[in-house]
DNA sequence: CTGGGGACGGGGCCC
DNA sequence: GGGGCCCCGTCCCCA
């Protein structure tokens, strides 16, 4: 027979005991603030404890002390609640350095709670849009933020307070709660966005930003000699976070003096980057795939926004990119900035699987790696024809040489093709060598059933739209080798649409 | 190590 | 609204 009160009861006491200080083993220090805790409690909420205790568990004698730099006292105080009580305190202001703290210490359901809070923040229903468009900049700004209290599933039942349930986990629970949006993307769960976006992340940020460390675990009976942990960290985390955050300070300002009145921005704390925030998203299998169209189609309302506007000018209208402070003047403008955020390419390269968000960019690509367009020989610099030169590639590099500079060059390991012969170059370059973009693409490349049709015409551009819902509806346009050289799209009778 | 150039991504804006 | 052009910034490779 099962008592169900028993659990709560049990956790109620562990609560009372950390309150009194009794039978604590484990002493927390944020940011100077001392948390004491019971490890085993500890072990059994959190990743991270798990880790870092049973590594630890060898001298249970004395006091485990960990040592926080990351987050803030406040934001482990939420945790910890949490831990001790089922109960997490979330705010607007809040939910990203909780969410962050919660994926630092491998806690995926106040993670899983954290993105649902922000997902629904994301939204704005009619009512809301109609309400700033009728209130000024200034009588908006100042409503404040209600703490929303998301409670453990397995604690729903005794909480007298008012909770959330998370959708994903109770359907049907406080629908009104939750948008249309929000279950949309609860729906598209997609675990390769996530890694190509975090691959993404990585390359771009690998070199500016560093990532935040914590500063290390002691095991000591004297708190103060956790400090030199803090002096033993090289990459020092305060001073990085110090600078991400005047980073984000500086351009979350501009958003906010403009648009302070949308709800967006509550969501987007500005001590978070936007890149700190997808990656936060991203971070978890979680991490849903959102495609710019459906995007844009699904949450209309959340776009329009209005800028303040000077004395006697009218307002004019932006669009505001909901995952940054972005703001475009046209809805087309904001359609194609959400695919960097949504990392949607809908035109891939047919000769070689690099892909692409615009189709600009597509041509730009196929016209300077796959046709080397320059008629001029790399070395010499001379102008080169047809018949005088070729076409060589080196790497992803791809260029014309002439027949004598060739020659010089002893090139011919890299099997140098004749650009009239109509051999594939990028079949037999990239046999050699794969980029690590089209590494990141392989298993879609693999999907492609017509791409050996495309690398028998390998001067054929051939531009596929692809639609990932449905997949039997593709537009395929195909450039003629001599049009594709100019681009032209306007001459029609070149496109061959399938 | 450094500077130059190529490739690419993204924003503004025109047609 | 879509397509396209221009511009700029960033990253990477190479000499």
């Amino acid at each position: 027979m099962e008592i169900s009160s028993h659990q709560f009861h049990l956790l109620e006491q562990l609560n009372e005991q950390r309150k009194q200080d009794l039978f604590c083993d484990c002493n927390i220090l944020v940011e100077g603030k001392v948390f004491k805790a019971h490890r085993n409690v500890l072990f059994a909420s959190s990743g991270y404890f798990k880790m870092l205790l049973s590594q630890s568990s060898k001298e249970t004698s004395q006091p485990t002390i960990a040592t926080f730099e990351v987050f803030s006292p406040e934001t482990f105080m939420v945790i910890l609640d949490f831990v001790y009580s089922g109960i997490l305190s979330l705010t607007g202001q809040n939910v990203i350095e909780v969410m962050s703290a919660a994926s630092y210490l491998q806690m995926t359901d106040i993670l899983s709670v954290c993105k649902t809070f922000i997902k629904s923040s994301l939204d704005i229903n009619e009512k809301e849009k109609d309400h700033y468009l009728s209130l000024s900049a200034k009588s908006t700004s100042t409503e404040p933020a209600r703490p929303a209290l998301y409670r453990s599933r397995r604690k729903a039942k005794s909480n007298p307070r008012r909770s959330y349930s998370v959708p994903d986990e109770k359907p049907g629970v406080n629908e009104n709660s939750w948008s249309s949006y929000g279950s949309y993307l609860s729906s598209q769960v997609i675990l390769q966005r996530a890694e190509t976006q975090l691959s993404k992340r990585g390359r771009k940020q690998g070199s500016g930003r560093k990532r935040r460390k914590h500063l290390g675990l002691s095991q000591s009976r004297d708190l103060g000699q956790g400090k030199p942990d803090r002096a033993g960290a090289s990459d020092s985390s305060p001073t990085s976070r110090v600078g991400e955050e005047a980073e984000f300070d500086a351009e979350n300002d501009v958003g906010r003096d403009d648009y302070g009145c949308h709800r967006g921005s509550e969501a987007v704390p500005k001590r978070w980057s936007v890149t700190q925030l997808e990656q936060e998203l991203s971070r978890t299998p979680e991490f849903v795939e959102l495609k710019a169209e459906e995007l844009y189609t699904s949450m209309p309302t959340i776009l329009g926004v209005m800028s303040s506007w000077n004395e006697g000018d009218l307002p004019r209208m932006r669009f505001k990119c909901p995952f940054c402070t972005h703001t475009v003047k046209r809805r087309a403008d904001l359609k194609r900035h959400l695919r960097c955020h949504t990392g949607e390419r809908p035109y891939p390269c047919e000769a070689c699987g690099k892909r692409f968000t615009r189709l600009e960019h597509l041509r730009n690509h196929f016209q300077t790696i796959h046709q080397a367009g320059k008629l001029i020989c790399r070395k010499c610099k001379r102008q080169v024809t047809e018949l005088t030169g070729c076409v060589v590639q080196q790497g992803t590099r791809r260029y014309r040489l002439c027949h004598k500079c060739l020659a010089e060059a002893s090139l011919d390991s890299s099997t140098p093709e004749d650009f009239d012969a109509g051999h594939s170059l990028v079949s037999s370059s990239a046999g050699n060598k794969r980029p690590k973009w089209a590494l990141e693409e392989e298993e879609e490349e693999e999907q492609k059933s017509d791409e050996e049709t495309a690398e028998e015409e390998p001067y054929n551009l051939v531009v596929r739209h692809t639609n990932d819902d449905v997949p039997d509806e593709v537009e395929e346009k195909t450039w003629n080798s001599v049009t594709a050289s100019k681009y032209h799209p306007e001459s029609t009778e070149n496109h061959k649409i399938s």
